[in-house]
DNA sequence: TCATTTACCGACGCTCATGTCGGTTAGGGT
DNA sequence: ACCCTAACCGACATGAGCGTCGGTAAATGA
């Protein structure tokens, strides 16, 4: 817990960021139904019944984290994906910056991406609705390769699965990065980008 | 719930069939923290005390219940991933095991392999070894390819999220066949094999 | 038929977490 | 210097779920 000092009264929008910021980590690591909000309270140094000054319900607190990480999300990569440069660099670019997201706030990939605590329809709903933006972001990013290459439609259903294919597959190679932290950046960057674009069938 | 008839009492292992059955779905459908005992207990016919003479805690259901599908798993997969045939070959077939494995028991799949209820060590750890036999057993499937097309040595580490790309990719896959069932799997199954040994790069 | 095993159940105790309410006091505005 | 907004907290009510215990009656077998 990130202890402020012995003893002080914050502002409102201060101690509510502390508190999103605790609950970020939290919810990330142990899921929504294994957390409580004492804990977060606690961690946010305060006393439970503050969180319900700033959030009304448990499942309102998540959800606005999500909100928040999501935007952080779209700052970071938003705007290489729609970038200048050939598909490839773009798609290079797109990877980057997708693992310096994931580099920068694990707890935030993990929160919008894994599969966690769905049973609640709210939180089903919020994270389906990410992650098909960014399903289609990439199905834009990559539209005209699939077609060229893959001889898809891009707007046929198959093509949705090989993006999601892609998508889930590099969100795996994030999820052994937080395993394997020494690896470089770059390396993981490159790793893919030969895999994906040359293919593995080029011994035969 | 699954009615056996109005009233008639089954011996010890019908009944703890039945239990492990309903666990199963449910477990799988809403999560560990989520499901109650008394939800499971009902589903399966009978009272929720009767869940403690079969099993000693709702933690050691679910560890049974992944223990129970992870053999299944390996029964579907594991001849296939060891057979003959050139690597693309092996590599198809399993590819086709594996999206067997995911469309007949749906339910398995996910509790072996989304990331969900890891806060608790038992089922963490269970997990993690159920994932790394399956990164194992591709490694070792696939590891001249990656030698010979890729160059990378199988045992870097590199190569490792290289087959994990390929692993969460092709799951990721199968999570959006559940959302699609209307696609042929032999299209499931080429699609991905084009894309992984043709590439994206072949238009430049 | 009768005894024994065992599948099954109701009721209880306990823990833990959510959300409410009223009160207290620090600290900024004037 | 004083007030009053609002940041903060303790105590309470409520409910859900886990695990235990002792009892009942169905099935089995002799």
């Amino acid at each position: 817990m990130a202890e402020t000092g012995p003893k002080s009264r914050m502002r409102g929008p201060a101690r509510k960021a502390l508190i999103t910021e605790a609950a970020l980590e939290i919810f990330a690591s142990k899921g929504y139904h294994a957390t409580s909000l004492g804990e977060i309270a606690t961690a946010a140094g305060v006393a439970r019944t503050v969180m319900y000054d700033h959030f009304p319900s448990k499942r309102v607190l998540l959800l606005a984290v999500m909100q928040e990480q999501n935007t952080a999300l779209v700052e970071y990569v938003g705007a290489r994906i729609t970038g200048a440069g050939t598909p490839r660099e773009r798609m290079r670019s797109t990877i980057d910056a997708y693992f310096g997201f994931a580099q920068s706030k694990p707890a935030a990939r993990r929160l919008l991406f894994d599969r966690t605590d769905e049973d609640d329809p709210a939180i089903r709903t919020v994270r389906q609705g990410i992650r098909e933006a960014r399903t289609q972001a990439v199905t834009a990013l990559l539209g005209n390769d699939i077609r060229t290459t893959v001889g898809l439609n891009p707007h046929e259903p198959i093509a949705e699965a090989m993006v999601e294919l892609l998508i889930t597959g590099l969100d795996g190679v994030a999820q052994w990065w937080e395993r394997h932290p020494d690896m470089p950046r770059s390396m993981l960057v490159e790793g893919p980008m030969r895999l994906l674009w040359t293919g593995l069938g080029h011994s035969e």
